[in-house]
DNA sequence: GGTATTGTTTGATGGCTGTCGTACCAGGCT
DNA sequence: AGCCTGGTACGACAGCCATCAAACAATACC
């Protein structure tokens, strides 16, 4: 087999992993602390770093999260110094499963998730 | 607070729950098993008894399962003689969470779900 | 170098859950 | 009555998972 370059699909990409199937977007959904970190990167423009989500949750946790999250394509994270600054793939989302992100982020929030 | 008939909504209906949370109905449908059984019951205009669905677990699990998205409020059962007919709330659910529903079912179905 | 700051990793733990077998129950059938 | 068919309820068991504390790593700043 020869070297290819098929993985090299653009430029300065961190080729991010492809976002997984239905079944482990919804596990990685199903979880009320990873809504709401859903909710607040559906809701703001700009990526958000850990330190800047408010959840009721130790940082350890938090990480866990963050770590299902990016492992099942949701999210994408860029290091940027000392932080590390998370958004969300919209763009991929919506071109694997059309309208399931805007439905998902307009459902109502249920109290709990948060402190 | 006074007897009031707020719960009586209709006339001759089984009561059926409110849809559940988005947190509970994610977990309701982060399953392969049971995103199967929403894929047969979203693909038929017809309720479907237990015994149609093609899915391989054992009748117990089945109506584990089944039980799973009835308490979420994603399917309604009636029973007819000695069967018992899964349906869809469609209704409930497109009003309740607009486009999510068709959103999941489009979704590309995983192998390894169906036996 | 030293010290925060920011996140990750590694156990450990308690709880939840998907699975099965078995027993059980209710209707329809002969 | 007896039997089958369709479905539920109950244990039991294994595996996963959310959570935490503690230790570690990496970058920035003094």
């Amino acid at each position: 087999m020869t070297i290819t370059a098929a993985l090299d699909h653009s430029d300065l990409e961190e080729t991010a992993p492809p976002v997984a199937g239905i079944t482990t977007l919804l596990q990685a959904l199903a979880d009320p602390v990873r809504m709401e970190l859903l909710r607040a990167l559906a809701g703001s423009d700009q990526p958000i770093s850990c330190g800047n989500f408010r959840v009721p949750v130790t940082k350890s946790t938090l990480s866990h999260h963050l770590r299902v999250l990016r492992e099942a394509g949701v999210i994408e994270q860029r290091c940027d110094g000392t932080r590390k600054l998370t958004s969300l793939r919209r763009h991929d989302l919506d071109d694997r499963y059309p309208g399931l992100l805007q439905s998902l982020v307009q459902a109502p929030a249920e109290p709990g998730a948060m402190g």
